[in-house]
DNA sequence: ATTGACATACATACCGGTCGGTATTATAAA
DNA sequence: TTTATAATACCGACCGGTATGTATGTCAAT
């Protein structure tokens, strides 16, 4: 099931995926095709017709099209999650001035067109979270892990004296989500960068309100 | 196509659909449909199963699905986002506290039914902006609406002197629409109602930092 | 010789949409 | 008042296309 760890290293940089093995090319066109297309209106034909592997070997390498869902959240989405918005968090030495400034990069790391595709957990989560509690527990499962990687460092800034005491970390790191995910759908409906931005400029209020000093805007 | 005003009265209140002609069983059932399972997703057989009314029913009032689909925006979601979140701002005498207490009340008034299902709006915005341009434009249009009159309230708090001189109306209505959006999503992939409970107080929180006055939380 | 990794053709079901026909109502001439 | 006409509202069988999923076969490697 895990194979795919040793294609993650091609994983991203691969212009064409000639250097993945046939589960990773299905795997990455269907993380591709559910991305633009949504879950429920991915095509298998069009995931096929796009790597040019056949239906056989889609099903010898997933049981059906919910696995292999499945897989893609498993495999591909939570590891994106992780590599852009958990694992940064771990290097700042001040985590407010940390985040503060991924959400100041954010606004150049994010393309037209990723803005207009939107965050991939967050599409599969409105679409599927309803409908498949096996898509649900998987999306809630990246969700927390979010949640707990933001709210302990948020924890230790309270604990070093760099944000006021009201603060509740985890309450701080539900909202931190939940407002970076909604500026995105945000961005994403108004087909506008400068929607993002205006949102990044409110988040970045709230944060620096909550610091103990330096409270200007 | 605007003969539904007369329906207008009973359309929330209908326990069943009796009272409602053809076409406002049509626009109903799919509004209904559409938001359990997304546009794409939405049968028209099942519309039609859920009503009893026939295609060719359904094909006299509504050129094809797409159109079902913005008129259903049009004439439904249009005006529940209007009384659920745009009209109560206008009468609030303090705006800040106004929303603050909305949000407080809004913990009541969501059922679990609607955490699972989501906002009609971020669902539709989620699924159909990157790929319908008609949908797209009518939902950033209610999407402004809403914008515009929160960034209305907030210019009239800044300029009674009731927040600080820092806030920009616009960047604060964008940002308190996208929070209290991601929010509902939070709550709703993780089937929880603390989860929104949770990013009410952050919100809060965020509200009674930019009020001039009684700053503690 | 058996198994894993595919390939191909096909089965089945449902999708949105069409189309000829009908029942009812509105209009208006006789 | 009756009757002819026309428009509206609706019915439901049917169509082509596409969806996921399956059955069977090939072929290289162990």
């Amino acid at each position: 099931m895990n194979d795919i760890s040793n294609n993650e290293v091609y994983w991203w940089h691969a212009l064409d995926d000639a250097e993945l093995d046939t589960r990773g090319k299905i795997l990455f066109a269907a993380y591709k095709e559910i991305h633009c297309q949504g879950f429920q209106a991915a095509s298998l034909n069009n995931i096929l017709a796009h790597t040019g592997v056949t239906k056989g070997a889609l099903y010898h390498h997933f049981p059906n099209k919910t696995e292999l869902g499945y897989a893609v959240i498993d495999e591909v989405i939570a590891q994106r999650i992780h590599l852009s918005f958990i694992q940064p968090l771990q290097h700042f030495e001040n985590p407010v001035d940390g985040i503060i400034e991924m959400i100041k990069n954010s606004g150049e790391a994010f393309s037209m067109t990723d803005i207009n595709m939107g965050c991939p957990l967050t599409n599969l989560s409105q679409e599927m979270a309803p409908i498949d509690e096996g898509f649900r527990i998987r999306l809630v499962a990246i969700y927390e892990k979010w949640h707990r990687s933001l709210a302990d460092v948020m924890t230790q800034a309270k604990q070093s004296g760099q944000i006021v005491e009201e603060c509740d970390p985890y309450t701080l790191a539900v909202t931190i989500v939940a407002t970076m995910e909604g500026s995105l759908n945000a961005a994403k409906v108004a087909q506008s960068l400068d929607i993002l931005y205006y949102c990044g400029c409110g988040l970045i209020q709230y944060l620096q309100l909550i610091r103990k000093q330096h409270q200007g805007l």
